[in-house]
RNA sequence: GGGCUCGUAGCUUAGCCUGGUUGGAGCGCUCGGCUGAUAACCGAGAGGUCUGGAGUUCAAAUCUCCGCGGGCCCA
């Protein structure tokens, strides 16, 4: 009885693929691959969540399938990698979507509308396409516990982060300031970066050169320049650089002799001739004061009028000065908190200026400008108006200019954890290692504060409670807290409105505490994972196993997003790294080489891939495209490509086996042949597995991913396939009981089934396939699916490398003589009688062990080697195969020799119409033949040979008889001959 | 506009860190061959201004600088 279950030729990946889902799931093979290594060492994971209110795209198939492939592979090497899906839930592309499906879009039309039924969407909208979500994680193979994910809006997540935030504001580092954000003055509302980023656009705009009167010199002027003339209402300060060179120059304006200062290297500006005066370092101008352009807006909480110097001032444009207003322009903002400057906002929430202004009270601050200029113009200030073509951000839903401008904001004083941060990252290996000190370590080297708070609706609400009679301020760290301080009762729900409501009393002045309106930065929620997905300190055990993790990994546009945010928060509460690699992967272009994206509507469906090609080939497709942190361009057409080349490969390979061992019921149980007593073929075959099992290893160890499997991928197409097997093939075919043919059945199971393990982290359908029919149909005490076992480790005792160099010398030797063939117009066919291998290197004698491949592959009766002295005749065809070594084919034909070929011809000729008919590989036969004297006379001398190599039982010379039932007959020209040949089952 | 990164045959890419035979493969194309596992495979051939330019060097795809184009992040 046969003990493996023959397979069919073609499989339909996609249903094999769905047949694995099934096996998987009714098993609960998942859990159990998890459960099984609770001893084991963690190897622990974060996953960085995904928002469910759009579909997966690309990007996140990528990343979901390196993710399932790094924690397969821990796992199977006995680490226990416990993987807890994630999911994020909270912020403004969450309000936006929802704004969109009820068509409004102000922070009023919200409030209209009501929080609470507003947030309420929020919170339904998130979970979305959950289902589509966690059918693709599925469907590509990503074993994740989606059963029991952590969730950002949970309360006990919420409480968490509250827990990090009281911790922050106990050390001093949590406080309120302003910050300058793009916002839309008439949506009344600011705009995500991102938002910001699709609104750019080339305009054209005044660009003014102002002349700022300096207090302490006559008639000196400090030359400004600026694009934005309304904000001049709101200046505060001059800039200079620090270690550039400027200049005061003599100068004449209307008849009136005057002194200038800029920039040396920005003279040409000066529209009149100028004598050059003195010149100092930016440095030297730092405290000059200078008399305000106009005496209208207050200012408040500092110093004014006064150069400063700052590193962001340029030289490319303008005079090198550069006129400062912290209200409008986040640089400016910075400088002016940094040298404990004033502030001054004359503007309001719709962009019109107040009555701070007069002359400009309710005008809209770009319809402005004119007017400024002309007030400039008028006491004599101005030295000139250009216009200039600059980019600028519109607003992408109402197209009205964006405005620059200072909001009250809270902030996490990051710069001063700017060192932890950096040794932190130290102790972080990152793939690809250019990130760690270039993008993600200059970004720390200029680490700004982390402005937290929004003011939003749908997000972890901001758990300060202020004073309204004294200004006293309450961090609230926990739920119970909050229960104790409530003047009133506490909803369950800790969101927005409800948490709104809760009222404390001042312990100070016994006032009433509300908390400030607004919501924080939902970066600051995915990056507070490590801990709040376990409820930490709340709870604690699960986070001490679990922290920091071992492996994080994400696209190369989290640097400054989750990477960043992890770090920053653990760096804060913890001072250690949050995770310990951290591989950032590259971007899915379209097939041009174009970033994906809704607006150009060129993203591509995955799932129409999924569906055809199937998971295995889609994983294999992107693992083996390149390095993984470049970015993809993505085909299908590739997809389909790494199916047929790779895929069917491998599966023909296992189908081939299946194919003769249930011929043949073989069962490997039964035949235990040491590796050494095995032959050359199979000795070397083992040996390239043990060398590819390493070259694997060290490869993933590295996370070069593409490298490994480019290895496996090379193994199979060329080492197993079309090398071992295509040249063991008649070992298989061996009728009666042999120890080569067993060693051939035992070697290509083995290798077949260490294949498995070695790519089931990888393709884990297929490989489970193979493994269930390969190992767990035939015995008994074996584990239940490959991605149970362990990963294959090299066993450096079957690596000979000696063999590899000979094996690789044998094939060269091969292709030389198949040239020669070529060159003399031999086909390979027909057999010739020999070949001699001419080598002055004494590694030819080796070669002998693998001579029988060479008379095979090349049709030869012979293979003799010669050293240097070798003199041949004229018959010999000389190919040169390497330095010191030469090939020569004998070419000479007689008359046994054309037989000879004309018997295989024939054989061949046979086989193809078995084939053509679908004979079983067993199925006898037997053949009728009409042909010349010479016809007959080579097949009478061969006809055991030919009955052999067809499973013939007869041939006969003549025509079957009758037109007959089952009778397949065809005319073939051989050379000149013709034949005519009958095969009947 | 700035930082980082990528750019090798029609397509996908190796080589670049550590400069040195004639820049390798695969797909596709042409011709020939092999085949009872393979949608495969083997041999020969056509196809390259190694993104452009400059520099360093006896020698540059490789190192340096300046452009151009794609991507990401920031403005």
């Amino acid at each position: 009885m046969a003990y493996f279950r023959s397979e069919t030729q073609r499989p339909d990946f996609v249903k094999l693929e769905e047949e694995i889902l099934e096996l998987w799931d009714s098993e609960d093979t998942f859990k159990r691959s998890v459960t099984q290594r609770k001893d084991g060492k963690k190897f622990v994971f974060i996953e960085g969540p995904p928002t469910a209110n759009g579909l997966p795209h690309p990007g996140h198939i990528l990343t979901r399938v390196v993710k399932d492939l790094v924690l397969r592979y821990r796992t199977m090497q006995g680490y226990y990698v416990e993987r807890k899906a994630g999911w994020d839930t909270h912020g403004l592309p969450v309000e936006i979507e929802v704004e969109k499906n009820l068509r409004i879009n102000t922070k009023g039309e919200i409030e209209n509308y009501g929080i609470e039924k507003f947030n309420k969407k929020c919170k339904d909208s998130v979970f979305r396409y959950e289902k589509e979500w966690v059918n693709a994680t599925k469907r590509v193979g990503f074993w994740i516990d989606m059963a029991s994910p952590y969730i950002t809006f949970d309360n006990k997540y919420i409480e968490s982060v509250w827990w990090s935030l009281k911790e922050t504001w106990k050390k001093g580092l949590l406080y309120k300031g302003h910050k300058v954000v793009p916002y839309c003055p008439r949506c009344e509302t600011t705009l995500s970066s991102h938002e910001v980023a699709q609104g750019y656009r080339d305009v054209e705009d005044p660009s003014v050169y102002v002349k700022f009167k300096l207090k302490q010199q006559p008639d000196t002027y400090i030359l400004a320049w600026t694009t934005t003339p309304w904000t001049l209402m709101g200046n505060i300060a001059l800039a200079v650089h620090p270690k550039h060179r400027y200049v005061k120059v003599r100068v004449t304006d209307r008849a009136k002799e005057e002194d200038l200062i800029l920039a040396e290297s920005r003279l040409d500006v000066l529209e009149s001739e100028y004598e050059i005066l003195e010149g100092h370092t930016g440095s030297d101008l730092a405290d000059l004061e200078y008399e305000r352009l106009f005496e209208f807006a207050t200012i408040e909480g500092g110093d004014s009028q006064k150069v400063v110097t700052a590193d962001f001032v340029t030289l490319d444009e303008g005079t090198g000065v550069v006129h400062i207003a912290p209200a409008f322009g986040e640089d400016d903002y910075g400088v002016c908190r940094d040298k404990k400057l004033g502030f001054s906002q004359p503007v309001n929430a719709e962009g019109r200026f107040t009555s701070e202004v007069p002359p400009l009270e309710g005008t809209f601050v770009k319809d402005a400008d004119r007017q400024i200029i002309e007030m400039l113009d008028q006491r004599g200030i101005l030295y000139k108006e250009e216009r200039y073509t600059h980019s600028y951000p519109f607003c992408w839903r109402c197209d009205s200019p964006l405005l620059y401008y200072a909001r009250e904001s809270w902030f996490i004083a990051m710069k001063s954890l700017r060192d932890s941060l950096m040794a932190n990252n130290e102790k972080i290996n990152w793939y690809p290692a250019h990130l760690k000190h270039g993008r993600f370590g200059n970004f720390l080297d200029n680490i700004a504060d982390w402005a937290l708070s929004r003011e939003r609706f749908w997000g972890t609400p901001l758990n300060i409670w202020i004073c309204a009679n004294c200004g006293k301020e309450f961090c609230v760290g926990s739920v119970k807290e909050l229960k104790e301080r409530a003047k009133n009762s506490v909803s369950s729900d800790l969101h927005r409105p409800y948490i709104d409501e809760v009222v404390f009393e001042c312990e100070d002045c016994g006032g009433e505490m509300r908390r400030v309106e607004d919501v924080i930065d939902c970066w600051y929620d995915s990056g507070a994972a490590p801990f709040a997905q376990w409820h930490y300190p709340f709870e604690k055990d699960e986070f001490e196993r679990n922290f920091p993790a071992d492996f994080i990994t994400e696209a190369i546009d989290q640097t400054r997003g989750w990477f960043y945010s992890l770090l920053a928060i653990s760096t804060n509460i913890f001072d250690a790294p949050p995770y310990l690699n951290v591989l950032s992967l590259g971007h899915i272009l379209d097939d041009k080489g174009v970033k994906m994206s809704k607006s150009k509507g060129n993203v591509v469906d995955i799932t129409s891939a999924l569906d055809k090609e199937g998971a295995d080939a889609l994983r294999w497709y992107l693992f083996t495209a390149g390095p993984l942190s470049d970015d993809v361009r993505f085909t299908e057409k590739g997809i389909l490509e790494k199916q047929k080349k790779f895929l069917n490969t491998l599966w023909n390979s296992y189908f081939f086996f299946v194919t003769y061992a249930v011929i043949d019921e073989f069962n490997p149980n039964d035949k235990k042949i040491p590796v050494e007593r095995r032959n050359a073929m199979d000795r070397w075959i083992i040996s390239r597995l043990n060398t590819l099992t390493k070259e694997v290893i060290e490869s993933l160890e590295r996370f070069e991913i593409h490298v490994a499997a480019r290895n496996m991928e090379e193994f199979i197409v060329n080492d197993l396939s079309n090398w071992y097997i295509r040249r063991s093939r008649r070992r298989f075919w061996i009728v009666e009981a042999d120890l080569n043919k067993d060693s051939a059945y035992i070697t290509l199971f083995e290798v077949l089934v260490s294949l498995c393990k070695l790519l089931a982290p990888f393709v884990p359908f297929i490989t489970e396939h193979i493994y269930q029919k390969l190992v767990r149909c035939v015995s008994d005490d074996v584990l239940d699916s490959v991605h149970l076992c362990d990963y294959p480790s090299p066993e450096e005792s079957f690596i000979d490398t000696e063999l590899e160099v000979l094996m690789g010398l044998t094939s060269k030797l091969v292709e030389a003589g198949r040239r020669a063939r070529a060159e003399a117009g031999i086909k390979i066919r027909q057999p010739l009688k020999e070949v001699v291998v001419v080598s002055s290197d004494n590694k030819r004698k080796n070669v002998a062990s693998l001579v029988g491949v060479l008379k095979d592959e090349l049709n030869v009766n012979e293979v003799r080697f010669e050293d240097d002295a070798f003199v041949a005749a004229d018959v010999y065809k000389l190919v040169d195969v390497d330095e010191g070594t030469a090939l020569y084919l004998n070419t000479y034909l007689d008359k046994g020799l054309i037989e000879e070929g004309l018997v295989r011809d024939l054989v061949r000729r046979i086989q193809g119409m078995r084939k053509d008919i679908d004979l079983e590989y067993t199925a006898k036969i037997r053949i009728m033949y009409e042909g010349d004297a010479e016809v007959k006379e080579a097949i009478d001398r061969f006809s055991d040979y030919i009955c052999t190599e067809t499973l013939a039982e007869s041939i006969e010379k003549g025509k079957p008889s009758g037109s007959g039932d089952n009778i397949y007959e065809k005319d073939w020209k051989i050379g000149k001959k013709e034949v005519h040949l009958a095969i009947k089952p």
